[in-house]
RNA sequence: GGGCGUUUAGCUCAGCUGGUUCAGAGCAUCUGCCUUACAAGCAGAGGGUCGGCGGUUCGAAUCCGUCAACGCCCACCA
């Protein structure tokens, strides 16, 4: 067989993963084994893969692969979210690329316009998590705006009205005016910006009385000059005295000259400005609520977009922040603006549209929260549910027990509508009807009130131009996906719910994570899933946030035909410690790369040997067998652990040195027999064996390249494959710590011989005589021959002369090496040693002679002092012994 | 302003309930090798007073206090 000396990942992996998809083996159906489920976190559908996918997809994908080899009924759902605010963005850039405006459309043509966009773009990323290798279970994709999604999240709805959960209230919420939605608390960033504190000059508006020994204007600071028309009140702190002369009187709004009063609150910092406040409680959240204590008007002068309505007076039409620079120049004029001061403070952005937001009064629908939250809040207190890293259970509980209601109405076009229909009964009485369609929405209010058929049509009926937040529908994603709503008691949702593990970021932690589990409760009264395992960001290797705008930011896909999936796999999973944002680099795929190469190396040389079944195992490989199987036992146990522990780098770390430093440089090195001769036929068993193991540990981080080599390791059915095979179990060895704690001596003495070769420049082709002075287990003294290239190793109590010798541990071993040996050097390296071992002693004598140790340590740490006293001695008199025989021989 | 977290080798990080599995891993670096599986490789080597200071203890990277730097989350100071 001759095989490329590259592994080349293009030819192998679409192969495969047509393979897999052929034989169904990503198909999940409820059977009698134990079911693992993951739920994929939607991405958005028309969405394109980027790094952070990249990450999260693999951990799941790592995750479930091993499951199912382990034995489980593995199901990973994929789908995509509707993604409303950002995609109804993109369709509106779109539009006005081709010069339409979205208010020149209807609802309908709108949405018309956005399926055309989905199906033209949706999908893409799930096509890109198949290159990346993804064992979704293709045939359960679902999409949070298809037919039974939607039903569900329109029943949820109701539900959650008919529970008196959702109500409807005006409330100043957060609006994009650039987007034209009402926004949640979480979709707000705050972001420190340099602005002014403008000083306000409101003028006193006469009282009759002559108050000549009082100044006639009140100044007022605010970052907002534009909202003066707005401003219903002046407000003081009532124990401030330097405020105190305004007291009961009227000022004048500057520009517009509106009268407005002063009252009197004890929110108003005394110290910061000149301590009076200006008023707007359409416009401002504080102001809204002294605005509703001293039941103040309240004057709403923007219009959706941000800029001034009428109430703006000649403003009116202009945009919001071109308002703040006329204003600016107008008020200066007419000698209203008594100082500027440059100012940072804390304004909110738009999570989507990255335009400030605007504190807006309006009418939404609202979901309580509160006792949503009680038992999400308990059940991940009490570890059932559990996070990885555990830190982020700190913010969990800071968020929910400060939960506040749901702002869950949402001013645009592309999502669900709200199930809410509006309806004028003949009386002229207004009325809202929650139900999950008009037809019965028109059944309830007929049955509700007094009216008969002939009085109201269905067309009488308005739905709520509003649709629901996108997490509304992704809330529900665990069991919809099962659709656990529409039919509780289906076969799918009774085996797969709850899930196991949830991959995501900590970004969307009360977004998405602390809804589901909130759902989770409140329709399936159980956890959604077990465990969450948070991915840090993807960062580039100077930390810095990928992005489109700084350029640093990999295409997925060009990474993977440059390095192959597994390559990228790799690079990923090298450096993705759960929660730690990771520092991505290039050249961490490489290293994945070489892997595969030497894994196909591996493969390469294994499988170029001929075998000859009459020879049996020689001493050397019987050893190296029993040793590769020990090291391979530990690290099972090392990499189960690793995995109930979440710490998924970490396992692929130990199974890459496994392969790359045990099994290749060590055992392979050891069995492979010389050029041209065959292997015996129990050493090349067994060797396939480990490598059949090596895969089967690998495969579900690197599932192509294992797939390639299992499939030629061995003779395979068709059908057959790697990813539904057996993950090797742990069994019990015997002496397998004391196996390879023996080993490690073997390669430390191989090692210094291999140091010594270097140094007299001997090269490996000259065998050499190995002289042991003291005791070393014999049995692996074939290993050491053929390794170390040794014609024999002599026990003796005495050493040639002119031999260069070295400790492992505490026995001593000498190469003759004739008269190569460099008296001077060789002193000064014993000298050098001798010194440290000499301090070292001193050290541990120190801690002997310590009164308070010896009475105080526990006898189990004393007796080791003794030990290291006792094997420090002994080192030092060899030291000695030898620098007493060089100096004779010179 | 409140809360949480981080600080260990040039880089990225392990080091659980204090004591030889306590100073580690991978990468990078340096030296020597194209040795018939692999130069995308092999063999060897160097490198840290565990952020600073103080305390507890026979003993501290590990526990406590404090300071500093950085990061994240939350919060309505105009």
């Amino acid at each position: 067989m001759v095989i490329a000396t590259k592994y080349d990942p293009s030819e192998v992996e679409d192969k495969w993963y047509q393979y897999w998809i052929e034989n169904k083996f990503f198909h999940s159906e409820p059977d009698e084994r134990e079911p693992y489920t993951i739920v994929i976190p939607p991405p958005n559908v028309t969405g394109v893969l980027h790094m952070g996918h990249m990450l999260n997809n693999t951990i799941q994908d790592i995750l479930v692969r091993r499951a199912r080899m382990m034995g489980k009924n593995a199901c990973w759902v994929p789908g995509t979210d509707h993604a409303s605010i950002a995609t109804e963005a993109k369709v509106v850039a779109k539009l006005a690329d081709e010069g339409v405006k979205k208010t020149d459309l209807t609802r309908e043509q709108f949405l018309e316009h956005a399926w055309e966009w989905t199906h033209k773009h949706g999908g893409i990323i799930l096509e890109q998590l198949k290159k990346l290798g993804c064992s979704c279970d293709w045939d359960r994709t679902a999409f949070t705006m298809d037919e039974a999604r939607s039903k569900s999240v329109i029943k949820v709805f109701c539900d959650l009205y008919e529970k008196g959960k959702i109500y409807r209230g005006v409330r100043m919420v957060n609006w994009d005016p650039k987007a034209l939605t009402a926004l949640s608390d979480e979709e707000v960033n705050y972001k420190e910006q340099n602005g002014k504190l403008y000083y306000l000059r409101y003028r006193l508006v006469e009282t009759g009385h002559a108050p000549s020994l009082l100044p006639e204007y009140a100044v007022v600071a605010t970052t907002r000059p534009e909202t003066i028309f707005g401003d219903t009140a002046m407000c003081i702190n009532p124990n401030n005295p330097k405020t105190a002369w305004l007291k009961g009187k009227k000022v004048l709004v500057p520009v517009i000259n509106r009268e407005i009063p002063v009252i009197e609150d004890e929110y108003v910092d005394m110290e910061f400005g000149t301590g009076c406040l200006k008023v707007t409680p359409a416009h401002d959240v504080n102001d809204y609520m002294l605005g509703q204590k001293y039941n103040l008007p309240s004057i709403d002068i923007f219009n959706d977009n941000g800029t001034l309505n009428e109430s703006g007076a000649m403003y009116a039409g202009m945009d919001r922040f071109e308002v703040r620079k006329q204003i600016e120049k107008d008020l200066e004029a007419a000698d209203l603006l008594e100082k500027m001061e440059p100012y940072t403070n804390k304004v909110g952005f738009s999570e989507r549209t990255d335009v400030p937001i605007e504190p807006k009064l309006s009418m939404q629908w609202f979901l309580t929260m509160k006792n949503l939250a009680e038992p999400a809040l308990e059940t991940v207190e009490n570890n059932t549910i559990k996070f990885y890293p555990d830190k982020f259970r700190n913010t969990y509980r800071h968020w929910m027990t400060n939960i506040k209601d749901w702002n869950v109405s949402r001013q645009l076009y592309w999502g669900h509508q709200i199930p809410a229909y509006y309806l004028t009964l003949p009386s002229g009485e207004k009325n809202v009807i929650v139900a999950e369609t008009k037809e019965k929405a028109y059944e309830k209010a007929l049955s509700q009130f007094p009216i008969l058929h002939s009085q109201i049509s269905m067309d009488d009926l308005r739905q709520d131009e509003d649709v629901l937040d996108t997490w509304f529908s992704s809330w529900l994603w665990p069991i919809s996906v099962f659709d656990g709503i529409n039919n509780p008691d289906n076969k799918d949702i009774n085996y797969y719910y709850p899930t196991v593990d949830l991959v995501t970021g900590p970004d969307i932690i009360f977004f998405w994570v602390a809804r589901m589990i909130m759902s989770g409760y409140e329709y399936r009264h159980k956890p959604c899933f077990y465990n969450v395992y948070f991915t840090g960001i993807v960062r580039d290797k100077l930390g810095r946030k990928m992005s489109k705008q700084l350029g640093n930011s990999p295409d997925p896909i060009e990474l993977i035909n440059k390095y192959g999936a597994d390559g990228v796999r790799m690079g990923l999973m090298l450096s993705a410690p759960a929660g730690n944002d990771i520092l991505f680099d290039e050249n961490l795929c490489e290293q994945g790369r070489n892997f595969n190469n030497k894994i196909w190396n591996a493969f390469r040389l294994v499988k170029g040997w001929t075998v000859e079944t009459s020879y049996g195992a020689s001493l050397h490989n019987e050893i190296a067998i029993k040793w590769f199987e020990a090291v391979l036992q530990k690290t099972i146990a090392e990499v189960d652990d690793l995995f109930a522990k979440y710490r998924i780098s970490e396992a692929l770390m130990e199974v890459y040195k496994l392969f790359w430093d045990e099994f290749s440089s060590w055992y392979l090195e050891i069995i492979k027999p010389a050029f041209g001769q065959p292997i015996d036929g129990k050493t090349y068993q067994v060797t396939l064996g480990f490598f059949d193991s090596l895969l089967k540990l690998l495969h579900p981080f690197m599932p192509f390249i294992t797939e390639e080599l299992w499939q030629v390791l061995e003779e395979r059915n068709p059908g057959e494959s790697i990813m539904i095979s057996a993950m090797p179990l742990r069994h019990c060895e015997q002496n397998e710590t004391m196996m390879i704690a023996d080993f490690e001596d073997v390669k430390e003495i191989i090692a210094k011989i291999r140091t010594i070769r270097t140094d007299k420049n001997i090269p490996l082709k000259e065998s050499l005589v190995l002289q042991v002075i003291g005791t070393f287990n014999p049995v692996y003294y074939p290993v050491l021959k053929k390794i170390a290239n040794l014609s024999a190793v002599e026990e003796t109590t005495e050493k040639e002369t002119g031999a260069v010798s070295f400790l492992v541990k505490t026995t001593e071993f000498a190469i003759p090496v004739g008269n190569a040996i460099n008296v001077e050097e060789e002193l000064a390296k014993l000298r050098e040693e001798l010194k440290y071992q000499q301090g070292f002693l001193n050290s541990v004598l120190g801690k002997l002679s310590n009164e308070n140790f010896v009475s105080k340590a526990p006898e189990k740490v004393i007796e080791m002092e003794r030990k290291k006293q006792a094997d420090a001695e002994s080192k030092i008199k060899t030291l000695q012994d030898r620098m007493k025989e060089l100096k004779i021989e010179s």
